[in-house]
DNA sequence: ACGATATATAGGATATTTTCCTGTTTTTGG
DNA sequence: CCAAAAACAGGAAAATATCCTATATATCGT
């Protein structure tokens, strides 16, 4: 197991995701320690992969992306070299916020963002036109109820799933 | 009209949400201008709200948070008062990462992230227990293709929407 | 239960960075 | 083409990150 986290660290993630400006001794403050346990345990979780990126969260509409799709996807094919083609594709056009493959009748879904409905109808077009794909549904957002990074983090006691 | 985003601006906030933990002086240098204006114009975008949240992705994974649900809803009833207490609902649910209101025949989609299905359930039957859906379809993600907050910044000439 | 070792913590010193100020350059409008 | 305004570059003081040292806490074998 590569870092267990502790309630400490918990509190700490926590602080992080909801303001990541702050200075290490408000941190400190808030979880209750002191500025270096806190800085060794948020390097360490670095390195562990469990803090990722800081980033700073945009205004899409701000920057004229005034259109979301989740794009709904069933294929016939599953094979290894069109996976890997399409899954190419996803990760190169940056108007591809979301992707995932799931379970069940469809296969992927996409979240797109993208300035308007003409533009998605490019990006959907170059899409099929690079990858086979069997059958395609665009369910355009009308209002954007809610969005958030923010993970729900346990800071009660910890629930472990597995015995130990 | 609010804030008008020039090149320099769009160079900025594509630095910015590639690595908000940059020194001024780093992205004064990357942007090519010094951090006099670059300070400037931060202060000022996020003043008018363009720059938001400055927040880490942190590893759903490793915080236990094993499971990515999409929630499909459709509802018959569409009184204020309905939506209202839905909103609420979702807005407090902090396992409630995405919602959104849809065009279509498809009413709502949500992206929900819980520690396994079990979760998942318990959440659905206090959804709705707490409002009324008509139908209901949950598609479970098994693989993360992608998933990132970086919105393509367009930072060519500026194309504008509406003509002068 | 006790001591030895390892680990985590608190607070302080230095290097870096943010924040604001001052003087200069560039742009804009008459 | 000149005047007024805006944007810009670099510098100084305050705040912060980063690392160090000493102290406290926990862990383990006997």
């Amino acid at each position: 197991m590569s870092v267990q986290i502790d309630a400490l660290d918990r509190k700490i993630l926590a602080a992080l995701q909801e303001d990541a400006s702050q200075s290490l001794d408000e941190i400190a403050k808030v979880v209750g320690s002191s500025k270096t346990p806190v800085w060794t345990r948020i390097r360490k979780m670095r390195e562990a992969g469990i803090i990722g990126r800081q980033t700073v969260l945009l205004d899409a509409e701000a920057l004229g992306l005034e259109a979301c799709f989740f794009v709904l996807i069933r294929t016939s094919e599953h094979e290894a070299d069109w996976q890997q083609k399409f899954l190419h594709a996803l990760q190169t056009r940056p108007e591809v916020l979301e992707a995932h493959r799931l379970a069940g009748d469809i296969d992927y879904i996409l979240k797109v963002r993208v300035p308007n409905a003409r533009a998605y109808d490019r990006f959907y077009q170059a899409l099929i036109s690079e990858v086979r794909i069997h059958n395609v549904t665009a369910l355009l957002s009308m209002e954007e109820i809610k969005s958030t990074t923010l993970l729900p983090i346990e800071d009660g006691a910890q629930e472990n799933g597995n015995a130990p």
